[in-house]
DNA sequence: AAACGAAGCTTTTTT
DNA sequence: AGCTTCGTTT
């Protein structure tokens, strides 16, 4: 997706040429667009640079079946511009065209204009439809996220910010790891100051384009007693100690990279003709620093955002941004786009009606844009259940039930408010053999053994990284305790070396007792001969060469544990992945910032996720359970932004509303367990907030509707009153309503073989209540829950 | 040095 | 509850 290699420290005057398996083409200069036949461009006029811009065809494909103001977006080109585009109402159509458009009339050519969108995913999207357009030419494009963006200029620019050329990037878990190791130092209690915490302040003040230096007075903080901006500041000295940076710091960087030397900003802002950003409102300062510097030259930015769905703010957002464009781009032309194109007029106006409520809004009425058969109309849909198990139950209930309509499964989607939502949902999944896919959940480069596996990988491409060294220097275990490394830091500080060219030279010395020496000496020298390897091996070869030779695969192999196969299976995974890319190199720096799952064979399955990872999708049919007060809107969402945060929530609920294109379910318990204690909930007020007009409310029996026309008498009757005054108090689950004992519960006897997801077939051996203790024939004997496995 | 057990924290959202 | 982290034991 990005181009991973250009000499260092050299300006190049266009991007590199794009990577491994991307066809070859023709370089740019010489046939600008190496286009298909089929592409409806006329060939390139001799003077195609700072000539008369061509007229574009009015019948050009892009342009088809564009409603008047998806038109003037899309063709108004010179100056700025601001497209306020609701929920729905075809944004995405509107940047591909606009590409295509200012391709075909030949006023940039594919590397003179940036598209900056926010997830990869995104981006992915975005290179796809408009290749359908203008064919290769979309390669040249740069089109990337923010970070990738970054990181394709910072890596021409790494030594003015005093970083080598090859510097990696760090995943939150490095972060964190250096953020921990530097509040070591310095003698931080991480009880008292939470490493998070500071991380997470840290990463406020790299939003807000604050270097150490420059955090003073309202944007200082009282974290870790008022000593933040000095384990800052150290914190940035160790990366760079570490040749590395972190994701806040691309763009950091990248803008100082910028404000220190005129040359190069002057370069960048010259090369960058158009400039096209997706999802405005949800860019922090720093992005829009840097999108403002280099949109001065050419001032030819185009912005596409909607006020009501910024949900980022936690992480930094200024929906500002938005509302000050015309200030910062005087004449800037705003078009609004107001027709859905994607929901029912009861999901419109249900959404409609709940953001209303929210002040301080750039204010959009969103008409429907399609005709509807009025019988085939469903109105949005509230549930009051009993509790987080009876939503679970009603909602893939509803799921099967959709399907046996003959819709598909991935035309539906659970949207949770947060990560833990997911459980109740998968498990109720697996019991009904229902497929889904978890979207957003552990991501296969974040798992244990991949990531490990990586640092061997950098170690070997790097062996400057500190980190990876860490990582893998006594994994497997080989004898090397926490006295032999602290020897190898030492060592390590005191000469100025990298740990593992420290390691190679302490197993010189005496230093160490001979067991440890050895164990050292043996990993140096492996790390070596890897080295070796790296020109003539293929790196895949390579990689699974020193998987084995470490031993990495060997314990798990020899790991007993059940997910230990798994852990195996996903290593192979690893080196087939690298098989793909070019060399070692292009694929670290690949997995450092598109850390994605490559979603495996499409198949029919149910996605559920967060809201937050649902913006930009849409669905048929859109569930939307747990809308109770202190789960949605988040308990801490209030607490910590208060009116500020519930309006965010209240944004986060809109987006959610309007991903469904035909109906949307929402559902609230009446009581849940949170962190293991039963509390009673009400429902969010978001539920009340919905207007009766497109909503259908229901409740189980013996619940209220939680609607507005639920009188407090329903309120008083379902003896929910005394509820609510202890709410807050721990009771144990009340279960009156509870219909039959789980199904799937009983049954089991000792010596049943059974069948489990994970854990696969096996036989029961002992059963206690809803736990079975059950000999797996290749996972070994576990404990598991009855609604876990399946007869067989 | 490794293995085991107790204690404490988590869970809001992500490039 | 489940997981990680820390401290203790072998």
């Amino acid at each position: 997706m990005m181009d991973h290699s250009s000499p260092s420290g050299i300006l190049l005057l266009r991007p590199a040429r794009h990577s491994a398996n991307i066809p070859a083409m023709p370089h740019p200069e010489s046939d600008p667009f190496a286009l298909d036949d089929a592409i409806p461009f006329p060939p390139p006029p001799a003077r195609a640079r700072g000539g008369e811009p061509l007229p574009v065809p009015a019948d050009a494909p892009w342009l088809a079946g564009l409603n008047p103001e998806q038109l003037e977006a899309v063709t108004s080109l010179d100056g700025p511009v601001l497209v306020l585009s609701g929920a729905g109402t075809g944004k995405t159509k509107v940047l591909t065209a606009r590409l295509a458009h200012i391709l075909a009339s030949r006023r940039a050519q594919p590397w003179q204009c940036l598209a900056v969108t926010f997830t990869n995913r995104a981006a992915r999207e975005m290179k796809e439809r408009v290749a359908g357009l203008v064919g290769p030419a979309a390669q040249d494009l740069w089109l990337g996220t923010f970070h990738s963006l970054c990181l394709r200029i910072l890596r021409r620019h790494a030594q003015a910010v005093g970083l080598g050329a090859d510097f990696t990037v760090l995943d939150a878990d490095d972060q964190l790891r250096v953020l921990k190791q530097v509040m070591a130092d310095q003698h931080i209690d991480a009880k008292a100051t939470p490493p998070q915490a500071l991380m997470g302040v840290i990463q406020r003040w790299k939003d807000r384009a604050l270097t150490p230096d420059k955090v003073r007075g309202e944007h200082a903080s009282d974290v870790a007693g008022g000593r933040g901006p000095e384990l800052y500041r150290l914190y940035q000295d160790r990366l760079k100690g570490l040749n590395a940076c972190d994701f806040g710091d691309l763009l950091l960087h990248t803008l100082t990279v910028f404000l220190a030397d005129a040359r190069v900003l002057e370069h960048w802002q010259g090369h960058f003709r158009y400039l096209l950003v997706d999802e405005y409102q949800d860019t922090n300062v720093a992005q829009y620093l840097w999108l403002r510097l280099l949109a001065q030259t050419h001032r030819n930015i185009c912005c596409v955002g909607d006020d009501d769905q910024s949900i980022y703010s936690w992480r930094g957002a200024e929906v500002g941004n938005i509302l000050r464009f015309d200030k910062d781009f005087p004449g800037a032309r705003v078009v609004r786009l107001e027709s859905n194109y994607r929901s029912t007029p009861h999901i419109l106006g249900a959404a409609s009606a709940l953001i209303a409520h929210n002040q301080g809004r750039l204010g959009k009425t969103l008409r429907s844009g399609l005709s509807h058969e009025s019988d085939s109309v469903e109105k949005v849909r509230t549930r009051a259940v009993w509790d987080g198990e009876a939503e679970a139950r009603l909602v893939v209930e509803e799921i099967e039930t959709i399907q046996r309509r003959g819709e598909t499964l991935s035309s539906m989607a659970i949207l949770v408010r947060a990560g833990f939502q997911t459980r109740e949902f998968e498990e109720r999944l697996i019991t009904t053999g229902v497929p889904y896919r978890v979207i957003g959940g552990p991501r296969f480069y974040e798992r244990l053994e991949i990531r490990d596996a990586m640092a061997y990988l950098r170690l070997v491409a790097s062996p400057a990284d500190g980190l990876a060294f860490e990582r893998v220097v006594n994994t497997p275990k080989r004898g090397l305790g926490e006295a032999a490394i602290q020897s190898v830091h030492i060592l390590a500080r005191h000469a100025g070396v990298p740990l593992l060219e420290a390691a190679r030279r302490l197993v010189e010395t005496d230093e160490l007792k001979p067991r440890a020496r050895q164990a050292l000496a043996g990993f140096v020298s492996d790390v070596a001969r890897w080295r070796s390897l790296l020109d003539s091996m293929p790196h895949a070869e390579l990689a699974a060469t020193i998987l084995e030779e470490s031993g990495y695969v060997a314990m798990w192999k020899a790991d007993k544990s059940p997910d230990a196969p798994g852990r195996v299976e996903n290593l192979k995974e690893l080196v087939a992945a690298l098989e793909e890319y070019e060399s070692l190199a292009t694929f670290l720096e690949h997995v450092a910032l598109v850390m994605e799952n490559d979603a495996k064979a499409e198949q029919d399955r149910v996605a559920i996720m967060t809201l937050h990872g649902a913006k930009g999708l849409e669905f048929d049919t859109v569930f939307l359970p747990g809308w109770e007060e202190e789960v949605f809107p988040h308990a801490r969402a209030l607490a910590e932004t208060g009116t500020q945060g519930l309006e965010e929530e209240r944004r986060l609920a809109y987006v959610g509303l309007t991903r469904a294109r035909k109906r949307a379910l929402v559902t609230f318990a009446a009581n849940r367990r949170i962190y293991n204690q039963w509390k009673s909930q009400l429902p969010s007020r978001f539920v009340e907030e919905l207007p009766d007009e497109h909503v259908e409310r229901s409740a189980d029996r013996g619940l209220h509707g939680g609607g507005r026309q639920d009188s407090n008498a329903a309120w008083n009757e379902s003896g929910w009153s005394d509820v609510r005054r202890s709410r807050q108090t721990a009771r144990p689950a009340p279960a009156p309503l509870k219909t039959a004992p789980r199904q799937s519960g009983g049954g089991f006897r000792a010596g049943d073989r059974v069948f489990h997801d994970k854990f696969g077939n096996g036989s029961v051996v002992a059963v206690d209540g809803n736990k079975l203790e059950i000999a797996f024939d290749k996972a070994g004997t576990k404990k598991v829950l009855d609604s876990f496995v399946s007869a067989l």
